[in-house]
Order: structure tokens, then sequence, then C-alpha cells
DNA sequence: CGTCACTATTTTGTATACAAAACTAAAAGT
DNA sequence: ACTTTTAGTTTTGTATACAAAATAGTGACG
């Protein structure tokens, strides 16, 4: 039997490098704007360009990072208008996957998104900010997946992963965890109510709120 | 000044090759299942290995491709339920523009999209099959426009071209092509409301009766 | 006759080397 | 002093080489 600890005992070291900066941007460790210079990226993860290269040729593709005009790779920048732009779309995105999902709930999918509402829950009684950021992205993928749709889940995903960085300072308070959970919720009913109209929008009023506690953050 | 026949006068190696596959592959040349391997691509394309791995991994982070259970990057193939997820998706995702261009209406837009009903009229009339596709791509794609977000214009995008090859049996009668244009017009009617949730019921109407036509012709 | 083991070949992933492009900076000329 | 040119350095893109993994093929043994 494997170490467990040994997280990705065969990936590539492509795939390590690029999983690893997807995480550090969505983090918020690497910055928007900056730089990433592929030698350093290399010896950082030790290893040569290629696969440095071929990491951020996949992160270039999904959009977590942007081609300079005329040279290097940049985490992904986003003006203002970007940003409400990229908020808006995924706002639509997470509401299509609710709207979906409510119409395709059954036992296993309805216990699914319960346990992990009680984990955001339980994160949040306990004032843990890191555990409530990682149950709260876990009960979203739940819903992805609870649309029985990979493809949606995908991109929906995808979008969550772009807004990483500027969906991290969110959560300043203990008082805005529970607010959140509560805001969960409601959304479950919503969904759970299998009415798609009501689906959809309680996904957009969740997202609308969550969207303002980033703001304030900021 | 240089010469306008040569249409990539300084793009990369990985470019031309990621863009010639992508071309091959929606215009059906190369089939779904296909396996690609890298040495017959570089010695195709006059060049080595690593361009073409980059151009195969990018494609591949947008679904074109996809890896091998064990080995080698193969064209998308979808089954049954793959090409009804991704055509939900679509759905989901096209009524989510009409939903926001319905919100964001103005007198230019909408010229925009009854310039591009009247060339979809034109061509329908007509009986100009190849005329009514490109017009039909036209008209969705002024409403990705109309938008206002180049964020959710470009998923929509992204799905069109995914489905192109499942979609350009279609019409295959001149009354599908009328009754195509009519559809489009009721679905104008539904936008220029300006009420959303008819906006995008009118979308899921029209994809709905797209999509019903499409597997009419297969 | 079938199964297992071992070798050989193909294939993938990574490293290194090199050429071309582009930015930087310094020097020369106006 | 300012522009232009030119050398130098960094950086990107591509090619080749090599090692590790995997599949296929071959033969031996049950």
């Amino acid at each position: 039997m494997a170490n467990d600890l040994a997280q990705t005992p065969k990936a590539s070291a492509a795939q390590r490098i690029e999983t690893a900066l997807r995480e550090e941007i969505a983090a918020g460790e690497l910055a928007p704007g900056q730089r990433l210079d592929e030698i350093g990226l290399a010896t950082r993860f030790g290893a040569s360009r290629t696969p440095v290269r071929e990491a951020l040729s996949r992160l270039t593709a999904q959009g977590v990072l942007v081609q300079g005009e005329r040279r290097g790779v940049f985490v992904a920048e986003y003006t203002r208008q970007d940003l409400s732009q990229i908020f808006e779309a995924m706002h639509e995105i997470e509401a299509a996957c609710a709207r979906i999902a409510s119409q395709r709930l059954n036992l296993l999918t309805k216990s699914e998104i319960e346990a992990a509402q009680a984990k955001c829950v339980e994160a949040a009684q306990s004032g843990d900010r890191a555990a409530y950021l990682r149950a709260n992205e876990a009960f979203h993928t739940t819903i992805y997946r609870a649309t029985g749709n990979p493809y949606m889940a995908e991109i929906a995903s995808e979008f969550r992963h772009r807004t990483g960085p500027f969906r991290a300072k969110k959560f300043s308070t203990p008082e805005d965890l529970l607010a959140s959970a509560q805001s969960h919720q409601d959304l479950i009913d919503d969904i759970f109510s299998e009415d798609s109209t009501t689906a959809s929008k309680g996904m957009r009023d969740h997202m609308e709120a969550s969207f303002l506690m980033a703001l304030k953050a900021n």
C-alpha cells in the first residue's frame, strides 16, 4: 500500500507543476499581473523548462494565465470591468448548474449536498476560515456534480478557478462564515424545491450575496 | 507591404499546428476516436515533436482532444450521452446569453441583431443552405456580442465550435431554413421584450427546436 | 495448448542545446 | 542634447537526445 502522503505518486512533472501553479494562483500567492519566467519556475520545481512550458501552456489555454503582448506569461490580471463580467458569467453558469441539478435530484445527490453543507456549517461554527473555504469549494463542486453533466461542471469549475484570487479575501469575520452557511441553506431549499426557476434564482441570490461579501473585503 | 497571401507570417509552428488540427477536426477530416501520434504529425508538419506536443496539449486542455487511458491522444469521441450533455450545456449558455442581452439592449445591438436576422431570412428565402449556415452562425454570434460580456461570448462560441460537426447536417430541406428563420424571429421578439425570463425561455425554445431539427437529420 | 516470463520496440516525458527574436543599453553620429 | 545604430543580454521557440514506462512479441515451461 502506497504512502497516502505522497499525494501524486505517478503524476508527471508537468501535471504537478500545473496544479501547483493553479493552487498558488487561486490562493493569491501569485499576484495577478505577475510575470512567470520559465527558468525560475524550472529551478523552483527542480525540473527543466519543458514540463514548465507545458504547464504554462495549459494554464494559458484555460485563461488562468495570459500571454503578454511581447514577452512572457503573466497571471491573468483583470480590470474592474473584466472582473464584473467574469463574475456575471460565473453567476449565470452557477445558476444554470442549480437549475439542472434541481431537475435531476435523487437521494444520492441530495445526501451529498447535505453532507457538503454539514461540513460548511461545522467549519463556520468553529470559525475555521481555511476549512470553510475548502468546504465552500466542495459544496459548490457537489452541486456541479449533481447536474449529472460533466461539461457543465467543468465550465463552472473553470470559472471558480479563474475567480479564485478575487474571492480569496472574503470571509473576513467569523460572522461572514455563518452568514454564508445560512445562505447555503436557503440555496439548498430552493434547489430541493425541484422547481428550476426557483433553483436558478436561489443560486443567483446566493452568488449575489457572496459577491457583495467579496467586495466588502476589498 | 507584406504579402496578404501569407496568412500567418509570424505565427509559431505550434500555433500553426494547433489551428490546422483544430480545423481538420472541425471539418471531420480527423475522425472522432482517431489516435494522433506525435511523430507522425511532426513529420507531416515538417517540425519536431516539441511544437506538436504543445499544440496537442492546448487542444486537450480545450476538450477538442482527449488523453487516452493508457497511451496517446485521440480526437474527442462523444457518446450519445456526451452529445446530449454537451447540447444541454450549450442550451443553458445560450439561454444565459439571451438573458443578459435582453437586459442590455440598445439601439445599436438591436439593429445589429435585426441586420443579422435579415441576412438569415434572405438566405432562407433563396434556399441557399451554405449561406444560411453562415448567417445563422453570425446571428448567434451577434447575440453573444450583445451581452456586452466577452467571457460569456467566448464560452458560447467554444460550445458552438464543439458542436459544429454535429450541427452541420441539419437544415436538410428548404422548409427547414424557413422554419429556422421564423424561430429566430420569435426569439428576437422574446429578447426585445427586455424581460430576462422571457428572453432565456425564448432561447431555450429556439435551441430545442434547432436541436430536434438536427436529430431529424441523422 | 495455454500461461507466464522475458526481451524488444514503440512511445511518452524530460533534459539540454541551439537559433532566432526582442528588449536593453551603450556608443556614435548629427 | 537627441536620435539612431549597434552590440549585448535575456527570453522564447524548436530540435535533438536520452531515460523511463508501456505495449507487443517471442519463447520456454507447465
